[in-house]
DNA sequence: GCTTTCTCGGATAGCTAGTATCCGTATTAT
DNA sequence: ATAATACGGATACTAGCTATCCGAGAAAGC
């Protein structure tokens, strides 16, 4: 089982759009640049990102990305939804339905106990990870980051606003 | 993302051993045809189960495979680690020390913060899938399940013994 | 003790989904 | 008008999972 890669970029992304001022973009080549990673590959979960509306575009020259809504109102989960899908992991095949002891099928009225205990898990999974803000995130990187590396990603930044 | 496809064969067989009178096995071709799967590859998730001490194999003619421990003494999660891994579905790449804010390694003491969050939403969910055994599912399926498939299950179980 | 039968076990192909990339089009600020 | 940027589709490439095969080894019966 693995999440999609792009999840990872996805929720940095997000963070560091947060430090910026107001309504203010940054493009994805900028994006992509800063994190180190392929720029066409980010441009797609960007995509993704603004279409389930985390992120919004600003087009047209001196457009970009920037976050949709307060970042105290995005969660990982939501990140997480918009490149990975909201799909469970486990995919019920209705095994029981299957081999020498199938039943017609209006017979099988409950969900399958299998089925239940990988959606119960799948649920908790994301309430975990509904329980975190791209806030909380910030926070964290501004007390756990060390101060040389938040200036230089600073002057980063005033450079790439020009 | 997605689970092994070998998970829920993986966790219907154990319910069907768990069915089986003390020591009793069941050859993988059995296993298949009883759960319309294809034998060949359910060996693979059995050979997977057995290392994990899931599942005990009995060699020889009229061996086969029986539950390595009691039902009660097997989660969900065994049989997910067993067949999926014990990985976390998250990987973190470590996306902040790339790129122009990138810093000597021995500046990151502490972990990501982003990886912390999909580290204990991942515990959260193995936590929940290990309060499930097996014997928790038998019950499931004896309660849920038509009287009349349990009878044709019952019947199919005596024809293999022989 | 030998043979026969049956089983696991590892090695090997095929396939699907996700990763990574490109380019042409539409849109906006300057 | 021009330059910069997002957007969408089309396309190679890759990894991991699906599916299959055949040989080694162990028990059972004579």
């Amino acid at each position: 089982m693995r999440l999609s890669d792009g999840v990872e970029s996805g929720v940095h992304v997000c963070v560091l759009l947060a430090t910026l001022p107001n309504g203010a973009a940054l493009p994805a080549a900028k994006l992509a640049e800063y994190h180190g990673v392929p720029a066409a590959y980010l441009a797609k979960h960007l995509q993704a990102l603004a279409g389930a509306d985390v992120l919004r575009t600003v087009k047209g020259a001196r457009g970009g990305y920037r976050l949709a809504r307060p970042a105290d109102e995005i969660t990982v989960l939501d990140v997480v939804e918009a490149i990975d899908g909201g799909e469970s992991a486990f995919r019920c095949s209705e095994i029981r339905r299957r081999g020498p002891l199938a039943m017609p099928a209006r017979e099988y009225t409950k969900v399958c106990g299998i089925h239940h205990v990988f959606t119960r898990a799948d649920e908790v999974w994301r309430a975990e990870l509904a329980r975190t803000t791209i806030t909380d995130l910030l926070m964290g990187v501004l007390r756990d980051v060390p101060r040389a590396a938040l200036e230089k990603g600073a002057r980063w930044l005033q450079d790439s606003a020009r």
